[in-house]
DNA sequence: GGAATAGTGTCTATGAGACATTATTTA
DNA sequence: TAAATAATGTCTCATAGACACTATTCC
């Protein structure tokens, strides 16, 4: 007779359940140009053919979540990480039975922010998967194009994330290189906030006790060097709110 | 020949992806006597057998996630969802490939948020599943108890969603009946917090803003009769912030 | 009366927000 | 010189936090 330890294999695997494919989402953030952008795919095959979409691909069966993540970002976005500093976390999980009409396709949307220095967005080489990456404004994106499966909502979760996370931390500085001035970091909350300037003498203010300022100085055009800084604390306390409209 | 739109079905169906099984975890709240608790079953099998576990179940093959979550509060945790205002949402998607000795389960782990008067918990029947359902202080587990899988994690992480979003939202009176006295609702604050007595006084200038006075009035034992609310703004802004320690 | 609670009042310190000012750079 | 930016200063208003005080209820 087995032991108890020998039967659990089979008599405790449960009987009846969904088999479902386990896939990653992608709304993938950088900001240039103070705007807000995302990457997004054009479909090039049926359903949604034509549509954009945002990238993502299935989890393979040695892998959690957050590593198949980081290896889309690679190959279906088309990311270079080793030249682009990047974070990566989870947003949320979309499982209605209907979301994709091919099979069940269980998604996990994940929230990716890349650094730039504000002038030019990482490039997007086109991966091994099908279709080319592209940058595109977020606020556009939302108020005009039409989105593949349930994309609009992913990409309205993963701004709405980022949009509330940069009120109570640094966050806003994975957008950024890991050292830079006052003036980035707030053109970085205007982007994500898509808001009328930030007065940039309280902004500094409110900023400048989490941050650990370099000493060093750098010039950017006009105006007045600025102090180069780092971030000290993750969090923001009291938080930055966001002004209203 | 096949129009591409036949074709989809075959050709773009991908090939290689893990199939895994589809489960919900429930991180069950509710309050009384000041003290946060938890539902907990005990395990009855292997693996883990013996130790305290948090109610869950796979998702059925026509259910979403959310609604796999409401049918195990009610089958595994064995409580009335007639008798009881619940509210549940998404916390956060589990997916190591280890997680679960015997298969690859993908657990999306869900907040429950069970409503009582701050005297008795909601009565859990023991449900057609295996274990039976019990209470108990969340603190104390966290401090003393071994808990099955990665539901530690799991826990942990209810309990940081649940901690941080009281302070921005009204969430705090879902585990309250839909009206109640500040009374009820700052010791729900003091609960989920462990804290010391947050101040009466400037605790209700701060939340009668976000509530509705109903205009009635209770007694609960010794004191004034306390002003009866309901919730009208879902927002706290700005935030009360947590005592630090 | 004593104890616990409800609700309001008071005072201070902190910080947000609006705006001004000065310095430093490029065109 | 003009324009843009950086950084700091000033003023006002809102409010958090500490605490006092009164009123109301039960034991």
């Amino acid at each position: 007779m087995a032991t108890e330890e020998e039967r659990f294999l089979t008599d405790y695997v449960p009987r009846e359940y969904p088999s479902v494919a386990l896939a990653v989402d992608l709304v993938v953030f950088a900001v240039t140009a103070g705007t807000l952008h995302a990457v997004f795919v054009r479909r090039g095959a049926h359903p949604f053919k034509g549509s954009l979409a945002l990238p993502g691909g299935f989890v393979l069966p040695e892998e959690d979540a957050l590593t198949a993540a980081w290896r889309e970002l690679e190959e279906e976005a088309g990311l270079d990480l080793g030249a682009h500093r990047a974070h990566v976390e989870q947003l949320a999980t979309y499982t209605s039975p209907q979301r994709d009409p091919r099979m069940r396709v269980a998604s996990v949307a994940h929230l990716a922010l890349l650094a730039t220095d504000g002038r030019a967005l990482p490039d997007l080489a086109t991966g091994s998967d099908a279709a080319a990456a592209e940058w595109l404004p977020v606020y556009d994106v939302l108020a005009n194009a039409d989105l593949a499966f349930d994309h609009r909502d992913i990409l309205g979760a993963g701004l709405d994330r980022l949009a509330g996370k940069i009120e109570y931390t640094l966050t806003a500085s994975r957008l950024l290189p890991e050292e830079f001035t006052l003036n980035q970091l707030r053109r970085v909350y205007q982007a994500v906030w898509n808001t009328a300037r930030l007065d940039a003498g309280n902004f500094t203010r409110k900023m400048t006790g989490a941050l650990q300022d370099t000493g060093r100085k750098v010039t950017r055009g006009k105006g007045a060097p600025a102090a180069v800084f780092t971030v000290r604390d993750e969090y923001l306390s009291p938080p930055l709110i966001r002004p209203a409209g």
